[in-house]
DNA sequence: AGTACCACCTGACGGC
DNA sequence: TGCCGTCAGGTGGTAC
């Protein structure tokens, strides 16, 4: 689940709680979520320092430290942050667990254990090395176009692909292309110019819209298709039964009244 | 450069 | 009650 909205949600979090605290503690409570550093690597990196800023590229959150290196975090499908204070109990699956001197602990929390947790020495390093295409909130159309040359394929792999267009997920895509009234198997070669420019409308519409609505989706419009897609299964425009498909293994739900594939 | 499919991992849920 | 298959869905690997 946390795609680009759920993890700019996680990243405003940590701004607000976590930044300039002296780290006194480092724990980790599983090794799997590790990549690319031991426990002791990472509680020595951490170790009396302070987070300064945070970086989102995509679904990763970046958090600079005084000086190099960054501490990079992927949620995977199942994770996020908590603040809490020294008192309270430690969160359930929590993984990774860093204390400052004020008191509070900030938690990584993963049930799954899918999401990542690593250090880079730079935002434009990492993104190099995990081969990361723009931002899908940090480009302009042109720079959108620029994603879709030459590429074949269904417009849903497309806007989930994060080698092409960084942080769009699952549950996303299929919003994107709801409410742009795009079949999700279009083929993106066949899209028209105009088509090309409402789809990338549209995800800005979208995305804004979710962080606007903390990634919640019971706060999104019931315009969305997001919060029926479950629910009711019910499309919220023509109230039609959505349909539910495979693509790529992933399960993708659309509307076959409103969503329509062009020639 | 696409697609399909598997694996990773844990918990919820429905069927028997 | 409890076991089992399936699903959830981000990512990476493999085979075609």
């Amino acid at each position: 689940m946390p795609e680009l909205p759920d993890v700019e949600v996680f990243k405003r979090y940590l701004d607000s709680t976590a930044l300039h605290k002296t780290i006194i503690a480092v724990e980790v409570k599983s090794a799997a979520i590790l990549e690319g550093v031991t426990a002791g690597m990472l509680q020595k990196t951490l170790q009396s320092r302070q987070f300064q800023s945070t970086h989102r590229h995509g679904k990763h959150l970046l958090v600079a430290l005084e000086q190099e290196p960054w501490l990079t975090l992927h949620f995977g499908m199942t994770g996020y942050l908590k603040y809490f204070k020294q008192m309270e109990k430690d969160p359930e699956h929590d993984r990774l667990l860093v204390s400052f001197d004020n008191g509070f602990h900030l938690a990584y929390v993963c049930q799954r254990k899918l999401g990542a947790v690593g250090l880079t020495d730079s935002v434009d390093s990492f993104i190099a090395e995990k081969q990361l295409g723009p931002d899908a909130l940090s480009l302009d159309l042109e720079g959108f176009r620029q994603a879709l040359q030459g590429r074949r394929g269904t417009v849903k792999s497309f806007l989930m692909n994060q080698k092409h267009l960084a942080g769009i997920g699952n549950v996303y895509s299929d919003e994107i292309l709801f409410q742009c009234k795009l079949h999700p198997k279009s083929q993106v070669n066949h899209l028209k110019g105009k088509t090309v420019a409402r789809l990338f409308q549209v995800v800005q519409k979208v995305l804004h819209a979710a962080i606007d609505a903390q990634a919640d989706p019971d706060q999104m419009p019931d315009s969305y298709m997001l919060s029926h897609r479950r629910r009711d299964g019910t499309c919220p425009r023509c109230r039609g039964d959505l349909q539910k498909i495979s693509i790529a293994g992933r399960s993708s739900y659309y509307c076959p009244v409103c969503q329509t594939k062009p020639a």
